[in-house]
DNA sequence: GCTAAATTCAGAC
DNA sequence: CTAACGGTCTGAATTTAGC
């Protein structure tokens, strides 16, 4: 098996940079939702020492003259799917691994495959102006690896290949890798190999499987398999359906009121819901929960499961469901931070056993009521029609705050004034 | 005391 | 002026429930 590693540098500020070439070179970073954490940063922002994932108003001490953004997901997940398209026509199967990383299957091909990966970097920069950085393994452990290879070592030139180069060459760069940077081992893992005298890649490599595995678990074992070229996760080619669909989001200020939290939370459902849809499944429970924000002294939390009598993919319904369970939580008097709800229960639609005493005619009605509002939306923009529950957007006053949001350039007729002025 | 289901944990991005 | 800390998803491990 040979597998390539492609990947977006600093992904959501490279998407911002490619429509305000006015930031390169400048320290630019991407905030979350609610301009709360960082979650990107430019070569710049990370040489100033500004960490990944620090809330943002901690950040600002050491962020003089940084530019913050508030994240653009239109533009990032539109740029996204450019990216995917063109990789592939470098490969027949690929595996769209996140929304900026897609694992590629080269087996079989006997051409170099350095050359190769150099074509896939200068046509993505060509076409859509992202940098991306490509590594090459025997598998997918492995390509991630090389990724991060082609990414910290410059004199690569943002193409690794492993499967070209000598065991004892690969050792020796093994040594100098920390074992928190394979894919899997995370703050707790990293912690555990560490007591054990695992500091490297190339000692986890080296260290005996089984052992491993009974000490840290499945997973450790089959990485110490991946990292010695023995393929334990294949390409998932085609993607299954999601087990669980969740739409959740802070609010941009403290909300008191339940009729509040009722407009959000029908909101998230009808988010949800329009995804339910798209993968063509229907739902058997509904969860909803509200929470303060957690660092508050007068903190709160609960959530609630709504089991539905039968499974469905209706909006309405699931609607009522949930403000059903968010009445049943509600407390008056806190500041809430935060409501979300999570679609479960998920089976496939085509499945679904007939309701004996179901109105058929009313079903049928509802269902194209469902497809209309989902054709309306993916034309005209997310929510541009639906439930009143869900209050009407220029009068949701508790939606997050986006104080430096960018235009939607490529998703929204509106942009393009703005897109073509620069 | 077993298996199955539910819940929590850890990780990724 | 102060207070301000993301969102989605997966799969394994662990706990609990039901027999």
């Amino acid at each position: 098996m040979k597998i390539a590693l492609v990947d977006v540098n600093n992904c959501f500020v490279s998407c911002e940079r490619v429509f305000a070439p006015n930031l390169e070179g400048r320290p630019v970073v991407v905030l979350s939702s609610n301009d709360g954490c960082v979650v990107a940063r430019s070569n710049e922002a990370k040489a100033l020492g500004i960490p990944m994932g620090i809330p943002w108003f901690k950040a600002k001490g050491i962020a003089q003259g940084v530019v913050p953004l508030s994240s653009n997901f239109a533009l990032y997940a539109d740029m996204s799917n450019r990216f995917m398209s063109i990789l592939s026509t470098f490969s027949p199967n690929i595996e769209t691994y996140s929304i900026d990383e897609c694992f590629l299957d080269f087996s079989g091909f006997s051409f170099d495959l350095s050359g190769y990966a150099q074509q896939i970097r200068k046509r993505v920069k060509q076409w859509i102006g992202l940098p991306v950085c490509v590594g090459i393994g025997s598998t997918k452990t492995l390509a991630k690896l090389a990724n991060h290879v082609a990414k910290k070592r410059s004199e690569w030139q943002g193409v690794c290949d492993f499967t070209s180069m000598e065991e004892a060459r690969l050792d020796r760069l093994f040594s100098e890798i920390d074992v928190g940077e394979v894919w899997g081992v995370g703050k707790k893992l990293k912690e555990g190999l560490d007591s054990i005298g695992i500091g490297s890649v190339f000692e986890l490599k080296s260290a005996d499987q089984a052992r491993m595995k009974a000490l840290f678990g499945i997973n450790l074992g089959r990485m110490v398999s991946e990292l010695n070229g023995n393929a334990c996760r294949d390409l998932e080619i085609v993607s299954p359906n999601q087990h669980g669909i969740m739409s959740s989001r802070s609010f941009g200020r403290g909300v008191f009121a339940c009729e509040e939290l009722e407009e959000a939370a029908s909101l998230h459902v009808s988010i949800a819901a329009q995804k339910l849809r798209a993968q063509g499944s229907v739902c058997g429970a509904v969860q909803v929960y509200i929470r303060t924000s957690p660092f508050s002294l007068d903190a709160y939390a609960m959530g609630s499961t709504v089991p539905l009598m039968d499974s469905t993919d209706d909006t309405l319904l699931l609607i009522k469901a949930a403000l059903s369970g968010l009445r049943r939580i509600y407390r008056p008097g806190y500041a809430y931070a935060k409501a979300g709800i999570v679609l479960i229960e998920l089976s496939d639609k085509r499945r679904q056993t007939a309701d004996l005493f179901a109105d058929r005619e009313e079903a049928s009605k509802r269902s194209r009521l469902m497809k209309t509002l989902d054709e309306i939306n993916l034309r005209h923009g997310r929510n541009k029609v639906g439930p009143g529950i869900s209050g009407i957007s220029a009068d949701r006053s508790w939606s997050t705050k986006k104080g430096n949001r960018t235009p939607a350039y490529t998703t929204d007729w509106k942009a393009l004034p703005v897109a073509l002025a620069l």
